[in-house]
DNA sequence: CGCGTTATTATACGTTTGTATAATTATGAT
DNA sequence: ATCATAATTATACAAACGTATAATAACGCG
């Protein structure tokens, strides 16, 4: 009798675990994480459901992994546009808050991914611990930028005014971020960190907004 | 024999299906949407799951009429603080900006049903329409209200200008919001709307603080 | 080429889910 | 008190779900 069995080849284990977890994701942005059975992560997978047990323990072990690739990758983008720049501190910090608000990091992916994990968090204390961790290190990175910022000016605040500081810009970052991602049609691609820089430099009453070219 | 049969009482109807759109909407601030059952919803309520089947045609029938009864009530808290104030146009736009920033409206409870109905939203039409009309409706008051500060400061902005000042002050309503929902022990009980009215206070160029209050 | 290993497919199982329908009880009008 | 009606409970069912296990095909090594 003929084999009916699907074809296959070995990838390896890495990459094959790695297109698990991005199937997941578009899935998971799509239909939240109750809404995306194994079945249908399989199947955007090109594989069959039994492999996911076969490189995930569980279901809610393949979430975890694809939230932590995506937090990762994330903040990633975000760290490396402030890092690689050699400028003054306040061009980190304009960095910073660009990429915080240009895609791939505004998007309505990035919105929906957030909002069906933010449902898990509650009950998985592994999410959370990991979530608790990614969002500390951004608001300390950010905190960091904007000290440096302000010394670099000439100014010195108190511990309490720099957290107060922060936390605003954050929020602020926050709020324009999830606008440009749930209502991506509002914004013309400039805008979002126009109106970011705007803001956050006038909290910290530092001019933020980018010169044209000098001559 | 005996019944075993469990003793009830009739309630009215509009009662009834209040308490169920509670207790739907208890439960999907805790699990989500998926993962709030009819059952755990009746089982919360203390009925049984077949009375859900009697006052809604489906579970999507329930849970539209929990978004439009939770936004409802969202909105309603808010315009309510800038109407019933006969102060000026300053006055009742911080006391919109403060009602925005301030329980019940910022609550774990507001934050964790947004980010749940948000994935709903793609799939489900009707919710996607109430969705549309409530944001635009908080936005376009926003933007009246900063309208009417900005007119009685005497300064007139274009069309643009004013969209865009409203865009970027929602977006710290949303940010601030968001952060005191989802981090809520970060925050003294009067430093969010004190944030806001500082940083919206900057944007919009007017004074909005109502103290000294800023550390 | 043959062979062990493991990546992958295929099938099966018990539970939970939304929905449908039947059976009963409470209530108000007569 | 009786009766009709609406509210509520109880039960049933097919589909979908996460998980477990068995069968097979691809691959690297001798």
């Amino acid at each position: 009798m003929r084999s009916n069995r699907r074809k296959f080849k070995h990838e390896p284990p890495d990459q094959r675990k790695l297109e698990l977890i991005e199937a997941a994701l578009s899935l998971i942005s799509e239909n939240g994480v109750k809404g995306s059975t194994v079945r249908d992560i399989a199947q955007r997978a090109r594989v069959t459901q039994g492999l996911i047990r076969h490189y995930f323990s569980s279901k809610s072990d393949l979430i975890l992994s694809a939230y932590r690739h995506h937090m990762e990758q994330m903040n990633g983008v975000t760290y490396a546009s402030a890092s690689r720049l050699e400028g003054s501190a306040k061009e980190r910090l304009t960095a910073f808050i660009r990429a915080s608000l240009t895609p791939p990091v505004v998007s309505p992916r990035a919105v929906c991914l957030w909002a069906s994990f933010l449902v898990q968090l509650q009950q998985d204390a592994n999410m959370k611990k990991t979530h608790e961790e990614t969002y500390t290190e951004f608001r300390d990175h950010l905190e960091d930028l904007i000290a440096a910022a302000l010394k670099e000016t000439g100014r010195v605040v108190s511990k309490d005014k720099l957290r107060y500081l922060a936390t605003a810009c954050n929020a602020v970052i926050d709020g324009l971020w999830l606008e440009g991602g749930a209502l991506p049609d509002e914004f013309a691609s400039d805008e979002l960190p126009d109106i970011g820089l705007n803001s956050i430099g006038s909290i910290i009453a530092v001019d933020l907004r980018e010169k044209v070219a000098q001559p």
